[in-house]
DNA sequence: TAATTATACATAAGAAAATTATGTATATAT
DNA sequence: ATATATACATAATTTTCTTATGTATAATTA
């Protein structure tokens, strides 16, 4: 760690992907998954996700569904339809970042 | 482009690879040379380079240098010994970024 | 059984890093 | 003559995060 700055700006993304595959999770899995999915290396707060949530949800991009298991509150979120359709846009932004910061760190492999 | 808050933390990385790799540059020189290696897709604004320039050289990684040609002033950065240092581990994080990012967005290649 | 950790939500204050707008000035191209 | 390119800079605002704090229940550990 110790580089989380950079992960500024893609919070969004990474909830959205994560609800394409999961059709439905609430915030704390959400922290739970992106720490397991990336070995610890990513360590998402809750004062980052939870505003998220909300702005996701104000955009119209998710749907929330409470539901109360062992007596305690949970939010379900799902991906509305403009959802589904964002998530595809904002995947392609995100490959091609990824690969115009590959070429710009790595340039060995900038001519592919 | 529509993607340009993803770049949002990588800048200063940015420049210290350039700085890396050409041993001296002014800004000006900069925001074309990462325009040209991204083939338009990165466009760095001046008010987030030249800041960006400034806070590198106040944190000791930038040296600068003043110079006059065509009658036009030009600052020409280049890396202290501190910032080859500093560029060797932002480059570091910033793979292990790209790599966590990857196996995020693109499951398929988590498992390499 | 008392205290800590885990689960589960939330928001407010502040910091960091951009965008957007604006400003100055010279050189070159139309 | 005017617009574009070169070359610097900063101020106001916005976005997105960190850090701190708050509430509450369940499970674990000392």
């Amino acid at each position: 760690m110790g580089n989380q700055k950079l992960y500024k700006g893609s919070l969004q993304t990474i909830i959205l992907k994560l609800l394409e595959q999961n059709d439905k999770m609430y915030g704390y899995e959400i922290t739970q998954k992106v720490k397991e999915l990336t070995k610890g290396e990513l360590k998402i707060t809750e004062g980052a996700l939870y505003p998220a949530l909300h702005k996701l949800e104000a955009d119209g991009l998710l749907d929330v569904e409470v539901a109360k298991v062992d007596n305690r509150l949970r939010k379900y979120y799902k991906l509305t339809e403009n959802g589904t359709k964002e998530t595809v846009s904002r995947l392609a932004e995100m490959e091609e970042f990824l690969r115009t910061m590959q070429t710009l760190v790595n340039p060995k492999f900038s001519l592919e």
